[in-house]
RNA sequence: CGGAACGUGGCGCAGCCUGGUAGCGCACUUGCAUGGGGUGCAAGGGGUCGGAGGUUCAAAUCCUCUCGUUCCGACCA
């Protein structure tokens, strides 16, 4: 027996090779798989659950900060890809685009598209709405009284991704882009990093993924955008993962798709735009923060069930008294408001249990006649292990568990903070970082500003596969945080 | 899109070099014993080897093309 190391539920395991993985964390724990198309996830309930949580949580906050939902259409017509430079250049290179209306058999029989359905004016399927939106805010806006206008949606877009991974880079994903209009530059600057903020306040408080909030250097800059916030987070690999940005278009925008509007004086003006959006690859981003070598760590927040139950059942005789029991149980915390769900599949004790570690479901419940003659539970934390495990009366519980899920929250948020702090270095110069990374440093490297500045940049962050992050709100613009970068 | 690797039952793999119609572990089904961090024994079901062509008496094994996946790079949420 040479094999000292314990078993681990993933294999291989997050140091042996990270990548690999990430992915099988995400199969162990039945979030999504890959689909017959190319590049396209299939997102199972158990991860699709996830990405509900997130985004019934972000929409509260955005409808606090008075923006509206509202809906686009997937197909976006051709022409108005041209209308914005920037957008040719960020966009076309990946647009799926529709041609025709029909399809027909041939002679052999088999299908395409018919000859005679060709569309005079193809459309493109949406790898984002800014042109359809700002084309319809332009409509819409008027007068200065129009303003703001802040308007969301949540939608699919599609980009013809080269390289694709399971929600952090797929051809089709899940987002929500926001879009808003201000009379004015500081209407539209208070609110992409009003937006920044909630993004933070959403990945840290509920996903509990500590996140660097900054500001992107000139050249990682949105293209036609005047400033792009961003926050990112460190994985555990010491990557870094760009969690949402924020971008403030100036006039750009709307003089390009002609969002303008009568002013106070009379006059005509431009508005001033912002965009913000979150995508499905944040489900990613909590993957690799928070998952172990025994599969997925759900953060309570937004878990599908923060507490999952498992009957224990010896033998037939108790067995639908503790289902009973088990029932009562998950009964009582809906009353409270808390997610649970029971197993009450017949497969092995064991199996249910390892299930539902590796998909971090984050407390465990146990019930056997021995709780059920008690009224009391057995319980223990996805985050801390076996060692965890506790008893209390079935009451008691109910009175814990929310202090217990936010400390959950709280230790994993704490953790991946220290991860990331211990695995930010500063280096003085660019040839200090250099050192570093020539040596193997995994994290984040933070210089001086000045650094942007150096004729020598280029050629290290090209020999190093880093790029640079951001610039931190933290130092005020003081300092760059580079890193390599999902 | 460039470089590399891979594609064999649900999952992970062996077989391929030295062609002769498929094997292992896990999972699954049944039974008995079990059952609080991956239970034991026994009996079973399931694949024609990503797809298409070619070579051959014969191909999972050789050749060509194609599709897909993964990793590295460039690009990007």
């Amino acid at each position: 027996m040479s094999n000292k190391k314990p078993r681990t539920a993933i294999t291989p395991t997050r140091e042996d090779d990270f990548p690999e993985w990430y992915q099988q964390v995400i199969k162990a724990a039945d979030m999504a798989e890959n689909s017959p198309v190319r590049g396209c996830m299939i997102i199972k309930p158990y991860g699709y659950a996830v990405w509900e949580n997130i985004q019934k949580n972000f929409d509260a906050m955005i409808k606090d900060l008075d923006v509206e939902n509202a809906y686009f259409p997937l197909l976006i017509p051709m022409e108005f890809m041209s209308r914005e430079a920037e957008h040719v250049d960020g966009f076309a290179k990946e647009c799926a685009v529709v041609t025709h209306h029909r399809l027909e058999a041939d002679e052999d029989g088999k299908l395409g598209p018919a000859p005679s359905a060709k569309l005079e004016d193809p459309y493109i399927i949406r790898p984002t709405s800014e042109t359809i939106i700002g084309d319809t805010m332009a409509r819409w806006v008027q007068s200065y009284r129009d303003l703001p206008l802040k308007l969301n949606q949540w939608c699919n877009v599609m980009r013809w991704e080269l390289r694709t991974r399971i929600f952090l880079r797929t051809s089709e994903f899940l987002w929500q882009e926001g879009h808003n209009a201000f009379e004015d530059e500081k209407g539209g600057v208070e609110d992409h990093e009003k937006m920044l903020e909630a993004y933070a306040d959403l990945v840290e408080n509920y996903m509990a993924v500590p996140v660097i909030r900054g500001k992107k250097t000139p050249e990682e800059t949105f293209p036609g955008a005047v400033s792009t916030l961003t926050i990112e987070a460190m994985m555990q690999d010491g990557k870094a993962l760009q969690s949402a940005t924020s971008h403030y278009m100036g006039q750009n925008f709307a003089k390009s798709i002609g969002i303008k509007y009568q002013n106070r004086d009379g006059d005509e003006s431009y508005a001033h735009t912002t965009s913000w959006g979150l995508s499905t690859r944040t489900i990613g981003a909590m993957i690799m923060v928070h998952g172990d070598d025994d599969g997925m760590v759900m953060p309570p927040r937004v878990a599908p069930y923060p507490v999952g139950i498992i009957p224990i059942l010896r033998d037939d005789q108790d067995k639908d008294k503790i289902l009973a029991y088990c029932a009562d149980i998950v009964a009582q915390l809906r009353a409270i408001g808390i997610r649970a769900k029971i197993n009450n599949s017949d497969s092995r004790t064991p199996d249910k249990m390892w299930g539902m570690i590796k998909k971090g479901v984050p407390v465990r419940v146990e019930i056997g006649a021995r709780e059920m003659q008690e009224g009391t539970l057995t319980h223990v934390r996805r985050d801390l292990g076996r060692d965890s495990k506790a008893s209390c009366k079935a009451s008691e519980f109910m009175q814990q568990i929310q202090g217990i899920l936010d400390d959950i929250h709280i230790t994993l948020y704490q953790r991946a903070k220290d991860f990331m702090e211990q695995n930010i270095t500063e280096a003085k110069t660019l040839a200090d970082m250099e050192d570093l990374y020539k040596s193997g440093h995994k994290g984040f490297v933070k210089t001086p500003i000045a650094v942007l500045d150096d004729a020598d940049l280029a050629r290290v962050k090209k020999e190093n596969a880093i790029t640079a992050r951001c610039m931190p709100f933290s130092d005020n613009g003081q300092s760059v945080i580079f890193g390599k970068a999902y």
